[in-house]
DNA sequence: ATCCGCCTCCGCCGGACGGGGGAGAGGTTC
DNA sequence: GAACCTCTCCCCCGTCCGGCGGAGGCGGAT
């Protein structure tokens, strides 16, 4: 086998010691070469923008601008962009799922040991052929869907207003609400007509359209 | 570096060329020993529970059971399972999602190189840290849902009435979705009292519940 | 003590909605 | 050709919905 141009890897991470260890693991490596690190995001950008690594290992947590929008510059702003890897510490990290949606190609734990981390770095440099962990699963099976942004008008719900939107969102009629929380079917009408003005929808499929696309109901 | 221990592997593919081809690149690494194979999701799995292999490389496509139903079976009923890389020749592959769920530990296309094979399952055999593709980042980010059962009622539509419902799911009145349809009114009211019937529901709010729930806007 | 938000209810009104019919035109299937 | 489905459109009618304005009670905030 020969291996006439390694592997450039650039670390991105606030910690000088981490990026220390990274670059003594790689740099065991002979087709691994560290060619530059970065402390901050938007340093990850500059240095990735001058030195055109092939894989980048970017830490989320870090100053200015963390590893999702740094990642997120990085592939949108350059053609031919490096594989991002994103490092983080736990599995169900929340930044697992942005990681993903920012387009990384990969994502490492922080305590995987250095095989890992060194096959990790070979396998993304040259292949589409890639792996997914636990966190992913938890995190297909049961949040299974993004949680965009909550939209603002969730919080100006009162609680009898989430109750009577729940409600709706189940298809009853105003009458069937009243009956089941037993009040007036007047009180019902000036809850919707809340929730209709909260949610800036005009009638209550509307309402209820808001609500799924919210993922107001129980998924969050 | 000593490595006492191999990395024993177990193949599964109903093509015999394939497992050879296989098992030669495998081979070929001193650390790794192919110790099994297997024609069949069923044979997959007796052979698994026999060999109790680190590693399986489990093809999507076989006769009998299948890989992802192999795959549930030999991680429910082992303790200690082995790790499952699912095998699957493109990346869009729906059967990538069910190997997600199934709880297969990698994803690996047919296309993949020998280098990056042998790496794929080095990293699998031994770490929690792992990568994801460009499948998982779509199937994430676009139908982002498991998709449970069609519902019967979805194929009874008629084209028009599917409109329609895409229309009403989109929070319209019975009067824009005819002036968006270029159709009279009364047209409208036919085809929403022809989805009422068909979905079961009572008014065009549980009808485009009943859309939501069945992921028949877009995601189907 | 006062104000404000929340919950509870009232009446009135117009419009949208859904149920029940029916009917004609075009296409497919048998 | 007959039966059938789909799409188009029409009528009437009762109900539900949403907008309007108003009101009383209750509790927390300042």
């Amino acid at each position: 086998m020969n291996r006439p141009a390694p592997i450039r890897v650039v670390l991105a991470d606030d910690e000088r010691m981490v990026r220390t260890a990274l670059r003594a693991i790689l740099c065991a490596e002979p087709d691994l070469d560290v060619v530059g690190e970065a402390a901050t995001g938007a340093e990850a950008v500059s240095v990735v923008r001058e030195l055109r690594p092939d894989v980048v290992l970017m830490d989320v947590r870090m100053p200015e601008t963390d590893g999702i929008r740094a990642t997120e510059q990085i592939l949108a702003t350059l053609d031919d962009p490096p594989r991002i890897v994103v490092v983080t510490t736990f599995e169900n990290d929340s930044y697992v799922y942005d990681a993903l949606r920012a387009g990384a190609a990969g994502f490492l734990l922080k305590r995987a040991d250095a095989d890992a981390l060194v096959q990790a770095v070979r396998l993304v440099a040259r292949s589409d052929s890639l792996l997914f962990p636990a966190a992913l699963r938890t995190l297909a099976a049961e949040h299974a869907r993004a949680r965009p942004a909550p939209p603002a008008w969730v919080a100006k719900l009162t609680g009898r207003e989430r109750e009577v939107l729940r409600h709706m969102a189940r298809g009853l009629t105003n009458a069937e609400i009243a009956r089941l929380m037993e009040v007036g079917p007047a009180t019902v009408k000036s809850h919707v007509a809340a929730v209709l003005a909260k949610t800036g929808t005009r009638d209550r499929t509307q309402a209820v359209i808001a609500a799924y696309e919210a993922g107001f109901l129980n998924g969050g």
